[in-house]
Formats: structure tokens, sequence, C-alpha cells
RNA sequence: UACCCGGUGGUGUAACGGUAACACUAGGGGUUUUGGUCCCCUCAUUGGUGGUUCGAAUCCACCCCGGGUAGCCA
């Protein structure tokens, strides 16, 4: 037995059961079939991951299937980010590209028979009557006055709704299941209304549209999928599901699996929700590296490998959970470790002059990109001079017991280059502020050969003032403030984070930063993982979005107090 | 309180009647020119009560707790 390539889970323990037992002709295939009405997001991901990966791990295959039956809803623009997405998670729908539209004809066909066998029928009923008559959770609901006219009347009129004969909302096509039921769905659900709207795909062609339930079980059958997985929320339809399929008598009988959808902390996963932050421009767009949309991840730098791997982590139940922000965090960073070279960016630049280095020279030292694998990608030679920036919070005039930066009197080593000692501070005569270190180094102290044996506490990034370039940074932080915004009682939006991003316009970086080009990732040694913004970056003028943070011990220690 | 689905460490997932595994987090230690990485260690007897069994997280019963469902949305 070879090593799994992805923990199990209770849908492949049923796919094994299933092949084991000759069921479904022993083939093996899965559908993602989203509603193009929104952007996908990491939640989709767990079921594009779990779909596909089902289709690639037994040998069977995927299809990509829009769920577009509601054309007010739907839009082109959805389509198109989806298929990018999708792709850009790294699967393949081959020739399998469907759409729920491109079966209205044999859905309708379909309802025909139905009508003909005296399984669905025309109602006149408005839609507050069916919603009334309908029932509650624990009473059972009232049959139609049109239930049981002759199925000839039903056929003539759903005809004649098709033709357009009748105005939106006055009548839909009803299964005739059972008003008692105690599951609600089968409570003689519609399965069409009229609805005078254009669809995106088939146009004018129709003004009436099938109904979720009817649509995508045939659509299932149509497409020979055997596994129809999908979210918790639909274990109640799977019986309509079924029943939907046997009065229909298909040949292939897919069969419904749910799943629990993924929930992550400190953000937001509904679609609604979503789409409010987009539209009252608490964050840039869709794209905006603040949010769980899949676009939104690929514009801050996270990578597709990273996503997978994420979903590969939190498994697949059916009990609902939270997964917790750092597991994401973790696997991006794990990701990101490996693959992505490091170089040196000062955030928040703070002036040193190097009183015993001459003024006018410079002197190249040499820095690996990888430092635990330095044949990786080499190294490059980072210039050393009079005047250097170093990280204001790496400098404390009074440095608490645990701190191992610089202070007045101490000494620190310069990442890849000397070791630093700090003489005298210069402040803003108005602010107080620390403005300036005067500092001298060790010039024997060079490569980080041995040395004298002095103890040296740590090694703080750099850049020499003169050959630094401008960068833009920007700091990403928890789009929201609590673990679950969506939950209590409060608008999710007065959890947002007022610190959720930080524009760093000073931040001075080495020459290769400056010259990146959108889409490079860098380690800024010390700080975190980032990405060069392909859409805000310029020529010569790139801005950096922080991925993720590197973990930091020191934080804890200084924080907790 | 009608029906459906769930309850395994702080968070997730696994174990499929044979004596609780893995990941993340947290804490401790080692390595380290990133307070990073890497390595090692520590942290649960499985909601409760009974029952079946040589043996139960796994099977049965009852109870408790949590979630879902009353669109002409998906």
């Amino acid at each position: 037995m070879t090593e799994p390539t992805h923990p199990t889970n209770f849908i492949r323990h049923i796919i094994d059961a299933d092949l084991a037992a000759g069921k479904h002709d022993r083939r093996v295939v899965t559908r993602f079939p989203p509603e193009p009405n929104g952007y996908l997001h990491i939640g989709h991901a767990k079921s594009i991951c779990l779909n596909f990966g089902i289709a690639r791990d037994y040998q069977g295959r995927c299809h990509l299937r829009f769920d577009d039956t509601n054309p007010a809803k739907e839009d082109v623009e959805y389509i198109n980010s989806i298929q990018e997405d999708v792709r850009w998670l790294g699967f393949d729908w081959g020739t399998h590209l469907y759409h729920a539209a491109d079966y209205f004809g044999r859905l309708y066909d379909w309802a025909e028979q139905l009508i003909a066998a005296g399984k669905a029928y025309v109602c006149e009923l408005s839609a507050e009557e069916i919603r009334t008559t309908r029932g509650t959770l624990t009473q059972p609901g009232k049959e139609s006055p049109y239930r049981h006219r002759p199925s000839a009347e039903s056929l003539d009129l759903f005809r004649r709704m098709r033709a357009g004969e009748f105005p939106d909302g006055s009548r839909v096509l009803r299964a005739k299941i059972d008003m008692a039921s105690p599951n609600l769905n089968m409570r003689d659900p519609v399965m069409y209304r009229i609805r005078r709207e254009s669809h995106h795909r088939t146009g004018d062609a129709w003004c009436i549209y099938p109904m979720y339930d009817w649509a995508h079980g045939l659509s299932d059958a149509l497409e020979g999928i055997t596994h129809s997985i999908c979210t918790l929320e639909f274990a109640d339809h799977r019986p309509l599901y079924d029943w939907y399929l046997a009065a229909a008598a298909t040949e292939h009988r897919p069969q419904q699996i749910e799943f629990a959808r993924l929930n992550l902390t400190y953000t937001v996963m509904s679609k609604r929700m979503l789409l409010e932050l987009v539209k009252d421009r608490h964050v840039g767009g869709w794209d905006d590296p603040r949010m769980p949309t899949i676009s939104g991840l690929r514009r801050r730098g996270v990578t597709p490998e990273a996503i997978r791997e994420f979903c590969d982590r939190i498994g697949v139940a059916k009990m609902d959970s939270t997964i917790e922000m750092g597991v994401l965090e973790a696997a991006i960073r794990e990701d990101l470790n490996v693959r992505v070279p490091r170089v040196m960016c000062v955030h928040r630049p703070l002036r040193v002059i190097v009183e015993n280095f001459p003024e006018g020279r410079v002197e190249e030292l040499e820095a690996p990109f990888f430092p635990d694998d330095p044949p990786k990608m080499g190294a490059r030679k980072i210039p050393f001079a009079r005047e250097l920036f170093v990280e204001q919070d790496d400098f404390l005039e009074e440095p608490p017991k645990k701190f191992t930066r610089l202070a007045p009197g101490r000494e620190v080593r310069l990442r890849w280059g000397f070791i630093l000692k700090c003489h005298a501070v210069v402040k803003d005569s108005g602010t107080g502020a620390v403005t300036e270190l005067r500092c001298t180094y060790d010039a024997e102290s060079g490569t980080g050969a041995p040395r004298d044996g002095r103890k040296i506490g740590s090694a703080i990034h750099w850049v020499a003032a003169a050959h630094s370039v401008p960068v833009q940074v920007q700091l990403y932080d928890r789009l929201f403030t609590v673990p679950d915004p969506a939950g209590g009682g409060a608008d999710f939006k007065t959890h947002l984070n007022p610190q959720s991003l930080e524009v760093l316009t000073g931040a001075r970086a080495e020459a290769a930063v400056g010259a990146a080009s959108p889409g490079t990732r860098f380690q800024f040694e010390r700080r975190g993982f980032y990405f060069a913004d392909p859409i805000d970056s310029r020529p010569g003028a790139p801005v950096f979005n922080r991925i993720v943070a590197l973990r930091d011990s020191w934080a804890k220690v200084a924080g907790g107090g």
C-alpha cells in the first residue's frame, strides 16, 4: 500500500464501500456546482479540493457545473471569476464544463412527464398562500385546492406558463408529494416559477425557471454524477432529491452526501456578508487581501499549494466546527518558508550613524537568500556604509530584562554584517522622539567567523541608507476583532478591525527589492512573508502586501508584560 | 418543542469491537548570525447513565447538549 496523499474521511469510506459493492458501475464522478452569484471563498476551496481530489484519487472525473437557475441573482462576472479561481487552485475540469441552464429543455420535458403521471400540478395559489398553507415545523400543511385538478388541465396550464401567457408569480408547478410530511421540503415543493428575467446563458428563451431541487438532482443524473457532495443544510433535501430522481425515472441515480461547510475564526464566510463588505466599501473589493475569497488570498500572496494543504489539514466531517485562523496561517508559513528568498526591509526606519566608518566608503557584504540552504539561490551583495537604517522597535532606550536588541551602550549583530554598538541617542528637541543613533562598528567582526567569544544577543535587519530604496508596505491583520463576528446578536460589521490594514510609506529595502516585478514574493527577515501586489505595484515602485507575519515568540513575552 | 444531523484534548481531524493517532495552538528544552526555521518533550480514557461483550470512542437503550429545516434562493 502506498502512502495516502490525503487524509481519509467518511466520504471516501462511502466511496470505497460503493466501489467494493460495485455500485454506480464502479465509476466515481463528482461535481463542483457553484451558483454564479458571488466570488468563491476559502469555504468553496474546501469543497473544490474535496470533489476534485476525490476524482483524481479514484481515477474518476469532476465536473464544473454552474447552478444557474435563478437569473435574477446571477452574472457572467461571477462565471468568469469562478473558473479563474478553480483553475488557479490547480484543478482542471477538462471538457466537463456544464450549466444547469443547458438542461432546461430536458428538465421541462421531465416536468411534463411528471404532470402526465399525476405527480405534479400547476398551482395558482399566491406565494403568500403557499407559505401559509405549508404548515409549520410542528403542524402539517393544507393541500392546495389545485392539487387534484386533472393532469390534462395542469399540462395545458404548464405549457401556457412556458408560453408566457401568465404574469410572473401567478402560477407555479408543484410536485405532488405529501403536505403532512414532517420534512417541509416534501410538502408539495415548487418545481417551476414564472420569472420574466433574462438569463446570462439562455437569454429570453424561457420565462419559467426550475427550482434548485428539481434542477440539481436531474443535472447530476444527466451528467452521470455518482456522488453528489454538498453541505449539511441540504441533508433535509435528500429525500426530495431521491424522490425527483425516482419520479423522473432517470437512468443514473447519483447519491447525495452532505459534509460540514468550513467556518474560520476572525472572518465571515457568507456570500451575503462578503457582498455587504464590498458594497459598503469596508474593503477594497472582492479581491481585497483581507477577504477570505480565493481572489483575496491570491492578491494577498497566498499560494494555491498553501490553500490545498490547508484543506487537507482541516479534514472533512459532518460535525459543525470552526477552524482556527492559525491553521491557515501555519499552512501558509510552511509553504512559503521553503520557497521564498530572504531579503531585508526596514519597515519603520531609525537612522544610525556609524561614527568610525569613513564617509563615502562602501563595503560589500555577502548575504545568502536561503540561509538554511545556501546553494538554493546563492547570495547577493549588500552594501554597508556610514549611514544606516535599522528598525525603530529594535532599539529601546530602557530595555526590559529579556530584550536582546539595541540599547545605549549595547551591542547587536547586523544581520550578515558587523557588530554594532550604540553610544548615544539623538532626540527631537520638540517631541523627544529618538531620531538617530550614534554607533560604532567592530571591523573585526566581519563575516561572523570566530570572534573573541563575546556573546551578542541578536541579529537585526538593516539597510545602508543611501543604497536602500523606498517601498510601500501594507500590513494586513484579521478583518474582525472577534473569533465569531457573525455570531452573537450584533451586526457583524460592528466587529470590523479598524487596524486590519496599516500602510507604511516610509519603509526602506535592499535595492533588489525595489526592482522586483509584481507577483514576486520575499521573506523580509524577521518580519514576515510579502508579495509585490500585482495591481498596486508600478514599475520601480512595488507595493508589498504582508501575506503572513513570522511567528513571533518575543511578542508573546513582551506583550504578556 | 415536528423531522433531520451531530457530540473524541484549547481547536480540528483519525481510530470502523482489540486498548486513543496526527496536525494546529499552548507550555518546556535543544540548535540557530531571523526572538524565524528545525529537533525533542508535555497536555484527552472519547457528553451522561445503563446494557451487550473476554474486550466498547466504536453496537443497543434512555437522557443531556449543540446545529439545521417553515424562499416562487441555492
